[in-house]
DNA sequence: AAGTGATTGTCACCTTACATGACAATCACT
DNA sequence: AGTGATTGTCATGTAAGGTGACAATCACTT
C-alpha cells in the first residue's frame, strides 16, 4: 500500500466518469431500496406519468429495453399495486398499463428522494460548481448520444453497447466483459 | 414519442452520473476488448506494474474484491500469459504474481488506448471545460469516498454499496432490485 | 516439538439475471 | 379467408457473482 503514484488511467475521464457513475448508480438504487423500488421499475413508472396508458412493447422501446425482460417487470409492478394491465381496446392483444394512485404517490416520493442524493454526491461543492458540472454531463451525454433519462443499463447488458470507431467488425466478442 | 418534458430525474446528478457512467464503462470495456482483456483484468494489470510479486491475497485487497473471484482472474491472465503465478519464498502458501514482458506491453497498448477515449467522451468540449471536469470529478469521487483507480464494480455488485445515511438497519432487503 | 487457530489459494455449489427461441392470440393487409 | 407481422408470454440456456468448505501453510502458544 501507499505505492504507485496512482495510474494515469485512474485519472482519465473514460475511467473516472465510470467509476463515479458507477457508485452514483449504486447509491440510487440503495437509496431506492428502501421503497422497493429497482431502478429500472422506477423508469417504467417515471416513463408511466403523464402518459398512462402506454403499452409494454411502447414502454420496452422508449427505455430501450427488450419486451421479455419487461413481462417481469410489469409483473412485479403490478404485484406492488403501481400500475395495472387494462386490455386495450384498439389492439386486442396489447396491455395498455396504467399507473394506479399508489404508483403515482411513489414516483413523488422517489422524487423528493432526489436531492437528498444530489446532496450527498455534491458534497461541498458551490453551486456553481454544482451546475457546471451538470451541464457539462449534460454535453458528454449528448455526445455519447444517450437519449435524456434512458440508462444504457436497461439496453442489452455489454453486447455491442459501443461500436468501435477504429476496428473493422468486433463481433469476435470472446472476451469477457 | 415527444412527449414528456424530461423527468426531473434525467438531469439530476444521481441519474445523470449512473447514465455517462455506464456508457463510459461500456466503452472502455469496448475498446479494451479487442485487446481481450476485460477491465478488471486491467486493474490487475495495472496494479501490478511497478510493484510486480504481489499476492492473490494482496492484489484482491488492493481492488476491493474477493479472493475467491482473483482466482479466475489470474487463471485467464495466466492462460493469456501476461502474469505468472510464483511460490513464495517467505510464505509458501502464497503465490507471487509477476507480470510478464507481454503484460506490460499490454499495459502499455491499453494506456495509449485512452487518449482516443478521451476524445470520444470529450468532444467539442475545450480543453478548460475537460479540465473542468475532471477536477468536479475528483471532487465527487472524493466525497463518495472512491479510493483513486478501484472501481466499485470489482467490489460487490450491488450488495449494501451505499448504507443509508438515515435508514438505521437496511440488511431488511426483501425487496427485488 | 506438538498443538491450535488463522490465512492463502482453490474448488464445488447455488442463486440471480440476461439473452434466445418458440408459442398462442391478434392485427394488418390482400 | 389467407398470409405475414406484431404483442405478450413462457421455457430454456448461459454467464457471472456469492457462499461455504477444503488442503496446505503460517503464526503463535505451551
Amino acid at each position: 500500500m501507499s505505492d504507485l503514484p496512482a495510474a494515469s488511467y485512474a485519472t482519465s475521464l473514460p475511467f473516472l466518469l465510470s467509476q463515479v457513475g458507477a457508485r452514483a448508480g449504486q447509491l440510487f438504487a440503495a437509496r431506492l431500496a428502501p421503497l422497493g423500488v429497482s431502478p429500472r421499475a422506477f423508469g417504467v413508472l417515471s416513463n408511466l406519468t403523464g402518459t398512462s396508458g402506454r403499452t409494454q412493447q411502447q414502454l420496452a422501446d422508449a427505455l430501450g429495453m427488450h419486451r421479455n425482460n419487461m413481462v417481469g417487470l410489469i409483473d412485479e409492478m403490478e404485484a406492488a399495486g403501481w400500475v395495472r394491465r387494462h386490455r386495450s381496446a384498439q389492439d386486442r392483444r396489447a396491455f395498455e398499463i396504467r399507473l394506479t394512485p399508489a404508483g403515482a404517490v411513489l414516483v413523488d416520493q422517489v422524487t423528493a428522494l432526489i436531492p437528498p442524493m444530489e446532496a450527498e454526491i455534491v458534497g461541498d461543492l458551490t453551486p456553481d460548481d454544482r451546475h457546471a458540472l451538470v451541464d457539462l454531463l449534460v454535453q458528454v451525454a449528448a455526445t455519447l448520444q444517450l437519449d435524456p433519462g434512458i440508462h444504457p443499463h436497461l439496453r442489452a447488458r455489454s453486447r455491442s453497447a459501443c461500436a468501435a470507431p477504429d476496428s473493422p467488425a468486433s463481433d469476435s466478442t470472446d472476451s469477457r466483459n
